[in-house]
DNA sequence: TGTACATCAGTGAACGCGCGTTCACTGATGTAC
DNA sequence: TGTACATCAGTGAACGCGCGTTCACTGATGTAC
C-alpha cells in the first residue's frame, strides 16, 4: 500500500494514517512493524536494491555473438520495450517512480538513480564499441555516445513514467522515444 | 528571501515564518503583502516568466550569416557557457532550480520547464537544419538531433544546476558536457 | 500652522489542523508441563 | 486433556509540534481643511 501511495502522491503527500487507513488497521499498529515513517521508506528502497542485484540481464541485450547480427534499431528498441514494461506495471516501476519525485529531497532515492544509470551504462558502451568497432568508426568515443543516448533515454523514460502515473497520454513521448531510436539507429548504420 | 530559500530547501521545506524571521517582520506582517504562501509562488513564477518574455536571443546564436562561418564546437560550448554563467549567480537562475525541485509537485513549475525546452529547441533545431544542409546530410532529421541534443544538455544543466546548490563540485558535469558537446562537434564535423 | 482623519505596514496572540509518534492496554494464539 | 504463561499484532487515546492563516490592534505617515 505504501509503495502504491507514495509513487502517486509522493513521500510528504502519504500519511502513516492514509496508509494503515487503506490496511484496515490503527496508525498505532504501523509502529509495531516499522519503527518510523522513514524506517518504512529504507524498506521500500532496501527491497528495489536487493531485487536489482537479483536480476539478470537478458541474454540478447549482452551477447556479443549475437549482438553481432543484430540490426541497431531493432536492439534498441529491443532495450526500451524492456523499459517500458517494467514501468507499465511492476511493483519495481513504482520505486522507481517514488526515486524519481523524490531525488531532490532524498540521498537514498538519488542513490538508486545513480546506481540505474551505472548499471545500464556499461551495457550500452559494450554495445557502442562494439558497433563502432565493426564500422571501423575509431575517431567516435563509445563511452560519450552511449552517454548522450543513455541520458537523452532516461530523460524520456523518466517522463513516460511520470505521465503513465498521472495517466496522461503516453503517445507523444513514445513517439519522441522511438524517434530517438530511428536517429541512432540511422546514426549507427552510417558511421 | 523567499527564492533564495525555496532554492535552497524546497517549497514545503521552508515556512512561512523562517521567511519573515530572515526579514526581519512577524509572519502575519507576510499576509499584508500576499494572500497566501501559495501565491507567493505564483509570483516568482510570474516574475520569471515575464523576464523570461524580456528576454532576447544573444545575436551569435541565432544569426544565419554568422553561424555559417563558425565551427561547430565552437558554438555549442558558448551556447552552454551562457548558461552555465546563469545557472551560477541570477536570481533566474535560482528560481529555475525551484521549477526543477518542484516540477513532479506542482504543475507550474512543469511548465516554466516545458516552456525553457520549448523555447531553446527551435533555435538548435535551425542550427542543426543549417549545419546539415551545408553537409548536405539530408538523411538526418534536424529535429530530432535537436531534441536528443537538448534533452541530454538540460539533464546535465539541471544536475550542473543542483550541485551548484548543494556546494559540490561540478567539474565531472562540467567534463560530461564538454565531452557531450566534442562529440556533437565531431559528429557535425563528419556528417 | 494646527487639527482631524484616512491609510496601511507591522504586531501579538491565537485558531484549527494534521502530522509522526508513544504508551498502557487487550485479546487471540501457540507452547510447556 | 486441561491449565498457566509468553508472545505479539492490534487498539484507543493522547502527546507535542509546526504549519498556514486570522483578527483586533497600534502607531507612523501623508493629506485635507
Amino acid at each position: 500500500v505504501a509503495i502504491e501511495f507514495f509513487s502517486e502522491r509522493g513521500f510528504n503527500g502519504v500519511s502513516i494514517r492514509d496508509i494503515t487507513r487503506e490496511v484496515g488497521i490503527k496508525e498505532s499498529s504501523f509502529y509495531k512493524h516499522y519503527k518510523s515513517k522513514d524506517e518504512l521508506l529504507d524498506t521500500i528502497f532496501g527491497y528495489f536494491n536487493s531485487e536489482l542485484a537479483k536480476a539478470k540481464v537478458p541474454e540478447h541485450i549482452d551477447n556479443e555473438p549475437v549482438l553481432k547480427t543484430i540490426n541497431p534499431l531493432i536492439y534498441l528498441n529491443r532495450a526500451f520495450e524492456i523499459f517500458k514494461s517494467y514501468a507499465d506495471t511492476s511493483v519495481m516501476a513504482k520505486i522507481y517512480r517514488i526515486a524519481v519525485t523524490e531525488q531532490f529531497r532524498d540521498a537514498r532515492a538519488r542513490d538508486i538513480l545513480i546506481d540505474l544509470y551505472e548499471k545500464s551504462l556499461p551495457l550500452l558502451e559494450r554495445y557502442f564499441n562494439l558497433i563502432l568497432q565493426q564500422k571501423k568508426a575509431t575517431h567516435l568515443n563509445p563511452k560519450i555516445l552511449a552517454n548522450c543516448y543513455q541520458f537523452a533515454l532516461h530523460a524520456m523514460v523518466a517522463e513516460f513514467s511520470l505521465l503513465k502515473q498521472y495517466r496522461q497520454d503516453t503517445a507523444i513521448i513514445e513517439q519522441r522515444i522511438a524517434e530517438l531510436n530511428a536517429f541512432f539507429g540511422e546514426l549507427i548504420k552510417n558511421f
